[in-house]
Parts: structure tokens; sequence; C-alpha cells
RNA sequence: GCCCUCGUGGUGGAAUUGGUAGACACAAAGGACUUAAAAUCCUUGCCCUUCGGGGAGUGCCGGUUCGAGUCCGGCCGAGGGCACCA
């Protein structure tokens, strides 16, 4: 008998069709429902979409499936980040306005999205570039800027000198730009910031609550916010002509007494006085002058530069400590000076070896005698008895902190501080292509929020290229208008939002996509917020998180429903990788430019030689990318979607490989032909009792399964099940009786259960078996547990803990008729002859083990 | 340098609380069907074996336990984050 193959093209097709014409997959506005708003990281319109885009929206597309199987009104929305600076390079490279060259890209990987089958609400679809998304973004600023949370001020900033832009400290790696690679260097310009670091306490304990997100992303965010309890001391300052007080910060007061210098950042406002002479300025030249990446930063030498200035000790009489200017001290953290403490801070004492500064050990380490404890390269960082230190002698390292912290207190020359790593966020960048800051200078000085009523700031359309720099700087009439008070000359601001802002809050404008009015409405976010489940790549687990933690909290508190943490559930996802070739003078070539023969691999044009190189994230630049698009025509959606899900754990990475795609291919494929033998019987007899209840055992089994699966996030181990399924079901239903109807009731629920795995191929069996439409109708079904209860066990029976047999046993059986019967199985009679046992254990329904002395 | 995570067959990986290691898939080898191929299905997978079974085995060394991939200590290796943060 000739089976039929499930054909893709025109069954995905026509199901496309009837999920859109239908909007089966569009959220009720009944907020009496139970809901669930399932969200991936929406993508940026970079052109066509890619593999990466694939896993993400498929993970997403399963738990959203599930959840409206499940009862819940689901809120599974898409959209675009659609500003940005690849729109901007593509303009001047391919004079194509970036509004264009945007739109088009959107248009292309949508029809790409849809293809996929995902179940999206395509009526809730926003673009960050559209004026209808941006004027409230603008609202936003203002609302901060009304706040007090968004400043403007002069500020060393990161310029990247390809792009012509300013950098957040977030965007620069290694010294480099994130998005051009080029040498980052540092200059000084106006820019606007968001005061991030007034809620970094509050960032920061938050945190603990948020138990549904992976603990590596909480550390990571633990780590960038980097909360610090120390104490801030000031010190008297004296030199020949004049006397200051300045404020230290540490984390160490416990070693004051050890204290032998004072380091102040090169610019600390004492540099002031120092900055006319030669000297001075030859040191903070050649502190400048060391390379740009961190780690370079991180190892050069420590030197410094002395000032005429001594510090008084706050405890010991008599005792002064030089002030230096040190290159190794930050201004930005802290206090921008430190009291240095050779004996017990690698830094320091590098520092202090250079100079032939005092090295005082305060701290003596446990199970050592002080006569015998030397510093000598190394400084002593760990936990120990505090000596040299008057009052805080015989105290360990916490006590000791606590004591010196009250008395600084109880004097008035210092207080305990807490500091964050935190800086706040630069939100200034000087693009076009960007949503504009909606600020107004005035003739006479003063800066000037736009009202409300003329917002939003448009970007004008009629834009030049051909200079570089941005724009709207030099755009000839856009920036230049009037105050709307006083009538008086006005200049537009003409830097633009970063576009981290625009995806810190695009999760609630999801919520009211389509209301004029406002950004979103309060009933609308108090119905949806948070996200319940968000999926994203872990390249956003700093920034753009913590941005959105940030955002929510700050634009609605005041309000009547504070969102404080946007995202209940989040879930990283690993990369798509695959393996890379070159041609042996180097040249990257797509896979599929490879051909092989006899074991060795050729470029397909020019036969030149390739070597393989390892499997790595799929990247444009590398070539080791695959195109979505090509292999969904071949193998289908189904197949795609299966591949993303199997295998590996959806956190770690996925290696694409076409064996893979094609085992998708063959499963599909492998469903559709099962479900025609069923279909097909023609002879239809009833079944025998007992494998009535082994096919409904198994049904049960792989219900309880997929769900724990799902919910867990084990979609590959789900997919092993499915597998294991199918080929016991087949199996059955070759062996046995043919009942019919026994075997549609179970492959029904089987559909059910992968319908949000492969959408396509579920509804066109549902559909060919039931003469209906009304998959997604169903509701999930449940499992008996009394049903997964067996009466029959394999009890595994160990003798010293080793695995010598197995015995099948009914439920029921007492302990000791199970011993007795796992002492009469051969294998166990032989090792036991003739030795004592000492002891037995019995785990219920597993295992026996029997301790016999050897 | 500091912090975190992970090491299981040829490969991706599975293994609720410590309780049959290697589910499921890919690749490979052999076989069945076929004139042939494709497709499909079956078998095998380290060492020894009298074919009943026995032994070794989850990066390395040690420990706890009746029993360790799982827990503890120490190494080695890979990946990620931070990086002059006082």
């Amino acid at each position: 008998m000739s089976v039929e193959k499930f054909n893709h093209l025109v069954a995905e097709k026509k199901w496309h069709k009837f999920w859109e014409d239908n909007k089966i997959f569009k959220a009720s506005d009944n907020k009496k429902l139970k809901k669930f708003y399932c969200l991936e990281m929406f993508p940026y319109p970079s052109g066509k979409i890619h593999m990466g885009h694939v896993r993400n929206y498929t993970l997403g597309d399963v738990i959203a499936n599930f959840k409206r199987l499940n009862g819940f009104n689901v809120l599974h929305p898409m959209g675009w980040d659609s500003f940005g600076m690849p729109a901007e390079n593509a303009a001047i490279q391919n004079k194509l306005h970036p509004k264009k060259w945007t739109h088009s890209n959107i248009e292309t990987m949508k029809s790409q999205l849809k293809l996929l089958g995902f179940s999206i609400d395509w009526d809730k679809e926003i673009s960050t570039c559209d004026e209808s998304y941006y004027k409230h973004q603008q609202k936003f600023f203002l609302d901060l800027y009304k706040k007090g949370l968004v400043y403007k001020k002069e500020s060393l900033v990161n310029w990247d000198p390809v792009d012509n832009t300013v950098l957040a400290n977030e965007q620069v790696v290694d010294g480099k730009g994130w998005r051009s690679g080029a040498n980052v260097i540092q200059k000084k310009l106006s820019q606007w910031f968001f005061k991030i670091t007034e809620y970094a306490e509050d960032l920061n304990q938050s945190l603990d609550t948020l138990t549904n997100w992976p603990e590596k992303v909480k550390l990571m965010q633990k780590n960038w916010i980097g909360k610090s309890k120390g104490c801030e001391i000031e010190f008297d300052l004296t030199s020949s002509s004049s006397n200051k007080k300045i404020n230290i910060f540490t984390t160490r007061p416990d070693t004051i007494f050890g204290a032998s210098f004072i380091a102040l950042a090169i610019d600390h406002p004492i540099a002031k006085e120092y900055e006319q002479t030669d000297e001075f300025k030859e040191f903070k030249e050649q502190s400048y002058k060391i390379g740009n990446t961190d780690e370079a930063i991180a190892k050069t030498e420590k030197f410094g530069f002395k000032t005429n200035y001594v510090a008084q000790h706050p405890f010991i009489k008599n005792k002064t400590l030089p002030v230096y200017f040190a290159n190794f001290v930050l201004m930005e953290y802290g206090t921008g000076a430190i009291f240095g403490c050779p004996a017990h801070d690698q830094r320091d004492l590098d520092f202090a070896r250079k100079y032939k500064l005092e090295v005082t050990p305060v701290i003596l380490p446990k199970g050592i005698k002080q006569s015998e404890f030397k510093i000598n390269k190394e400084a002593y960082l760990e936990d120990g008895t505090l000596i040299n230190s008057e009052f805080l002698n015989g105290l360990d390292v916490d006590k000791a902190k606590e004591l010196i912290i009250e008395k600084f207190e109880r004097v008035n020359k210092g207080k305990g501080k807490t500091t964050f790593r935190l800086r706040d966020w630069g939100i200034s960048r000087q693009r076009y292509w960007g949503c504009p800051i909606p600020i107004l200078y005035r003739e006479d000085g003063a800066i000037i929020p736009v009202p409300e009523k003329d917002l939003p700031v448009r970007l004008p359309e009629d834009i030049n290229f051909d200079k570089p720099g941005n724009p709207l700087d030099h755009h000839p009439t856009w920036k230049f208008t009037t105050c709307p008070e006083t009538g008086m000359k006005a200049i537009r601001e003409t830097d633009t939002l970063d576009t981290f802002v625009d995806s810190s809050w695009y999760f609630l404008r999801f919520c009211s996509s389509n209301n004029k009015e406002k950004g979103y409405e309060i009933d609308d976010a108090k119905y949806w917020m948070p996200v319940d489940q968000y999926i994203g790549g872990v390249e956003h687990a700093i920034l753009h998180l913590l941005y959105s933690r940030f955002f929510s909290r700050a634009i609605s508190s005041d309000t009547e429903f504070e969102i404080r943490e946007p995202f209940h559930g989040l879930f990283t996802q690993g990369m798509v990788c695959h393996k890379t070739f070159k041609t042996e003078d180097g040249q990257w070539t797509y896979p599929e430019d490879v051909l092989e023969k006899d074991g060795n691999f050729f470029e397909k044009n020019s036969n030149k030689k390739i070597i393989i190189g390892p499997s790595e994230s799929m990247s444009k630049s590398k070539k080791n990318v695959v195109d979505p698009q090509a292999v969904i025509n071949m193998y289908g959606a189904d197949s795609v979607r299966w591949f993303m899900l199997s295998d590996s754990p959806p956190e770690r990475d996925i290696q694409w490989s076409d064996e893979g795609i094609a085992g998708c291919y063959k499963f599909i494929q492998k469903i559709w032909s099962c479900s025609e033998k069923i279909l097909n019987i023609s002879d239809s007899k009833e079944i025998s009792a007992n494998e009535k209840t082994n096919l409904e055992k198994l049904i049960n089994k792989l219900t309880k399964e997929i769900t724990h699966n799902i919910e867990n996030f084990h979609f590959n181990v789900a997919v092993a099940k499915f597998y294991e399924f199918i080929n016991n079901f087949t199996k059955i239903l070759n062996d046995n009786n043919q009942d019919k109807k026994i075997y549609i009731e179970h492959f029904n629920q089987f559909l059910i259960l992968i319908y949000p795995f492969t959408p396509h191929v579920a509804f066109e069996i549902w559909e060919k078996i039931n003469k209906k439409k009304d998959l997604h109708l169903q509701k999930w079904p449940s499992f008996k547990e009394s049903l997964l209860r067996e009466e029959e066990f394999n009890i595994v029976v160990q003798i010293n803990g080793k695995k010598r047999s197995i015995l099948l046993a009914k439920s029921g059986l007492t302990e000791e008729q199970l011993f007795q019967m796992s002492l009469g199985l051969d294998n166990v009679k032989k090792l036991i002859e003739n030795k004592k046992i000492i002891k037995k254990i019995y785990v219920k329904n597993k295992l026996i083990n029997i301790v016999i002395h050897e």
C-alpha cells in the first residue's frame, strides 16, 4: 500500500491562512480571564531573520501554545527594535533613506516569521521608529525630567571615532566599540543622563525576589551594580601654604592603623592646584598613555605624583601621611581618594615599595606568631587578628570594622557608607536615526522641556548624510524654533536617545499597542504585567534587563500602578552554532559552497581546498550561516521548529547540522504515516483488555512527561519522549488487533500534546481524522496518577552495592518476601554462598541491596 | 587577578530526592526487503567469555555512604562575566 507523504508546502500555507483569517492567536480583551504574557526579545530589523531568531521565537511559541491550551488568555506579541545605527550606515552606503531601509527589512522579516507559523497576535505589532511609539517615549522622558531623574552634565565620554558617536560604558568591550570594533577614545561632551544610580539599592535588593530568573543573570547584575559596604573618612591635609579637608572611601576601615599614604585620583579637585606645573603635566600625560584595553589598564605599573600636602592620621598623634596623586585611583568611584594600607592591599603594596613607604602589618593570620609574620611582595588579604592597632588589637576583621566605624562616627571623623560600582546611564547619541530628545535651548541659556502638547518632536525626513557627524545638527531648518512660552529664539536638542531606551518599555507598550493617548493604559498594565515568561539571548543579561528594570520603576513610580519588576520569569537561550569553513588562503566560505569529495572538502566554484574550523556561533562575518528561509522551503516549518527543540537543552548552544534537520523531517513524516496507518484500518477488531491498558498507560505517561518537561524548559527531553512514544505506539499498532476507535482516541491526544511544537502537521492530521479545524480549542489533557502506578516492578538486586540481577516483582509484596525471592536468584545464590549477610537495604519498588562479608 | 558555570560513548545529550549510567537522536558497521537505488525495518557498539555471565567505566586523586555522574576536599581542563571598584 502506498502511503502519501505529508506535503508541508501546501499544508503550511493553508493553515497560515486559516489561523490569520480566524485570528486564533488574538489576545482577548476580557480581563476576567486568567492571563499569561509570553514575550521574546524583539528583533532589530537588520535584513533577514537568522537562526537565532528562529530558535528564540520557537521556544517562546511552545510556551504560548501550551498556555493557551491550558486555558490562559495569552498575550504573545511581536515588534521591531527599529531605531539604530545600521540603518544609518546602510543609508550612507546605499543612498537609501533609513526609514525606507528599515520598513523594507520589517516587511521581509515579518513574512519570514509568518512562514514559521508562530502564534503571534500581529494586531499588536509595534515599531519603535514609528512616531506613534516614540512620542510616548518623549513623554516619559519629560516625566523623568520632572521627577529629577534626568540631568545634563559635561563629562568624559567614550567616543567611537568610526561611528562618530558616544558609547555607554556597557557598549565598550575591551576598549573597543561594541559595533564598530574601533578603539574608543575619551572626549569631553555635554550629555544627558538617567539617574539609574538613584535606584542602585533597590535594583540590587529586588534581584532576590526574582525566583524565576537564572542565578547566573542575577549574579551578573549584582556584580554590575557592585554594592560594597565601607566607610567614608575625613582627613585633614596641610601644606606650607594651605589647609584642606578631604573625604576618602574604604571598605577596610579596620586597617586604618596600617595606613601609610593618601592617594588621589588624577582629576581630583585638588589637582587644580598643580595643573600648571610641568611635573604634574608630565605625570598626567604618562598616565593617559596607557593602552585602551581594560586588561592593559589593570596590569599597568602603579605610579604617582607627590604633593606637598601631608595628612594627619585620625588616631595617631604626630603621625602624618604623605599625599600622592596615583594613576590607579578612579574619580568615578567612591570619593576619588583612598588611604593606602600596603600590608593588606596588593596595589597599595606595589605603590609603597616603589616610593619606599612604610609597610605596617595590622592583620595577623591565625596560627602565626607576630614575630614571624613578614610582608614581602604579597599583601595579606585574608581574615586574622588585629595587631599594631591600639584599641582594635585582638579583634577579628569583622568586629574591628564594626568597632572602628562606631568610633569614627563618635569622634565625627567619618561614617559608615555604601557605594556602588553602577554609574548613571548616558543616553545622548549624536545620531539621526533615533528618538529625538524633547528639549529646547533658549537664546538666553535656559533649558526648556518641550511642552507635552507639542509632542512628538518628529524626525525630519529630508536629511543629508554627505557630511560626517549628526545630520540633525547640520539640517538647514529643523533645529531652529522658538520658545513656546516667551517666543524667544530657541534651538532643539539634536542628540537622540540611546536605543536601549526604546527597548526599556516596549513590553509595556504591547499591553496597549493601539492606544493613541498614552504609552500604556494603567488598567491594561495591571492586567498583563508583569511579563510571565521572557525569553532571549544571554548577551542582554546586563544592559537591556537592567535598563528595563530601572525604566519601568522610574516611569511608573508615583502612579496608581508601580511596575517594579517587569519580567517575572526569564529564560536565556543558547546560540545557534555551525562549523566554520575557510579556504587555504584564509577566505571564509558559506556552507552551501562547500563540496565533499572522498572525505576532502572543496570550494564549489574555485575548487580550492577547504579547511574545516571549529563550530562557532553563526555570524555573517565568518559566513557560517544557514538561511532559515531556504531550510523552511526544503523541509518545512515544523521540521525547523522541531530541530530547534531537539537534542540540546535550550539554555545551551545548539549545533546546526544537515543530518539533524533531515532527521527531523523524517520524524514529521513518521507522524504522518502513523496517522495514515490508523485511518487505513479496514478490518477493525476489538483489542484485548491488556493491550488496551498498555495503550492507555503509554499516552498517560507521555502526557505527564510532556507537561512536566515543557514547564521546566526541558524541550529536548520532551522531544525524546515523543520519539519514544511514536516508536512504542507504532510497534503496538503493527503487532496487535487493529481497534481503530481506540487508536484514534489516543492519537488525538498525542496531537494535542505535540501541537505546541509542530502546529502545522498537528492541525493537518487533526482535520484529517476529525474533519474539524478546531485543534486549538482542545483542552490540554490531564494525566491520571493511578495509571502511572505499575503493578509490576523491575527491582534491582545488588550485592555490596553492585548490580547483580533484576527481580520482576508484583506490587504489594512485603520486604521480607522480596528479600527471600532475591535470595533464590541463581546469580545471587552463587555469590552469597557461604558468606555472612550483614545487612539488607530495601528501597520500595526499586532496589534491594544485600551486604555480605567478603 | 577576582567571581560564576560546566567536564558522561565517535557526536548532541538523558538520568525527581544519592538507588539499573548511556534514554532519545545523529553518525558508523552489518543485515532484511528490492533486479537495483531511494525509502523503511532489524542488529551491533569498551575488555574477557564456556554466550549463563563476568570486569572496567561519567576529567584526575582522595573522602563520606550499604550504594556516588549526583554529596565533601584537593587538582587539571573548557567556557562565561567583571576588571586599577579602594
